[in-house]
DNA sequence: TCAAACCGAAACTGATACGA
DNA sequence: TCGTATCAGTTTCGGTTTGA
């Protein structure tokens, strides 16, 4: 918990030394046997693509790629993601930075702060691995005004696409606390700006706490954030006691909010049952009220044919009911 | 196959500026 | 002061995509 509360409020405060998971080799889904095989080794390959793409896009562009000392480079002012990130994935990505080698340069600009430092726009994840082997940081240097600087790390999150709603939507809310322009905002997370409004709403009307509770769910989208964001409307504190629920830190993001959003969700009635009897008091039908189904069982037993009869009436009783609501 | 999520667009709302 | 235009932001809806 205290490690999420952490990365959150490294999220929101202007500056920290948090790492970011930023790149997409850390995500490996769970999978089995041979097709667990084909997968990974389509991921690779996907990832490779992705990674020459990106180096010929920045080669292409004349950007020329120089070696900095890890130790000189500060993460963004704005922080994108939540950490969530399991230890062993990161280990695993340092690993294979250890091996590979940084395929990839970052980007940084000056800062404007103290000479001779740097400040990250995207490659957080890549920044903290290479600091911590105490390799040099193959980086591409842009002078880049702060408006620049936070749509080049929104598109970079956008075209890896693995930044999940909440996120997306914390990063905007920050981005305007910032003083950025809406205009700005749609520049850097590429959204149509009632997508951005709904987004800054929801990451306005829940906790910052709560998110940091949650994680980054990347399986819940909007429509599910505005519910719970809804339901806290109503229910005051009530969030905390499911937070405090014993083995809430060791859920999956996604579950922790399956778990909040259930806890706040009013209950469901209980099914009301009633017995229809003859006026000899044997049993003639049972009904079953639920929330949006009636159930209508006959005892064949006690009333035999009276099923069939009703099926066959149903269509002018419907027809009644009809012409007395539209009365 | 279907529900959930995403995305773009249009309608709507409120604030502000400007001219009569 | 009032009416109108404009702009920014919000809400809603429908088509498309995604993933279980």
């Amino acid at each position: 918990m205290n490690k999420r509360r952490d990365a959150l409020k490294a999220m929101m405060a202007p500056i920290t030394a948090q790492p970011s998971s930023d790149d997409r080799q850390t995500r490996t889904p769970v999978k089995s046997g041979s097709l667990k095989a084909m997968g990974l080794s389509l991921q690779s390959l996907s990832q490779d693509a992705d990674e020459a793409r990106a180096l010929r896009e920045q080669l292409a562009g004349g950007d020329h790629v120089v070696e900095l000392d890890p130790t000189l480079i500060d993460p963004s002012f704005i922080r994108d993601r939540l950490d969530d990130a399991k230890a062993a994935e990161f280990e695993a990505f340092q690993a294979s930075i250890a091996e590979h080698g940084q395929q990839v340069p970052i980007l940084v600009r000056p800062s404007s702060q103290t000479e001779g430092r740097y400040q990250v726009a995207y490659g957080h994840r890549r920044l903290e691995a290479l600091q911590r082997l105490g390799r040099p940081v193959k980086a591409i240097v842009k002078h880049l005004s702060d408006e620049q600087l936070v749509v080049a790390q929104g598109r970079e999150n956008l075209e890896r696409r693995d930044l999940s709603f909440i996120e997306r939507a914390l990063f905007a809310a920050r981005l305007e606390d910032h003083g950025f322009a809406r205009s700005a905002l749609t520049a850097a997370l590429a959204v149509h700006k009632g997508n951005l409004s709904t987004m800054i709403t929801v990451a306005r009307s829940v906790p910052e706490e709560l998110i940091i509770a949650i994680g980054p769910a990347p399986k819940v989208g909007r429509p599910r954030w505005e519910q719970l964001a809804e339901l806290l409307t109503k229910t005051g504190d009530r969030w905390r006691q499911a937070i405090a629920s014993t083995g809430f830190d060791a859920l999956e993001s996604d579950t922790r909010f399956a778990r909040v959003l259930k806890g706040l969700s009013p209950r469901q009635p209980k099914k009301t049952k009633q017995l229809i009897k003859s006026d000899t008091g044997a049993p003639l039908a049972q009904i079953v009220q639920g929330k949006d189904r009636l159930q209508f069982t006959i005892e064949e037993k006690s009333a035999p044919a009276f099923g069939s009869y009703l099926i066959e009436q149903l269509p002018e009783i419907y027809a009644a009911f009809r012409r007395r609501a539209d009365a």
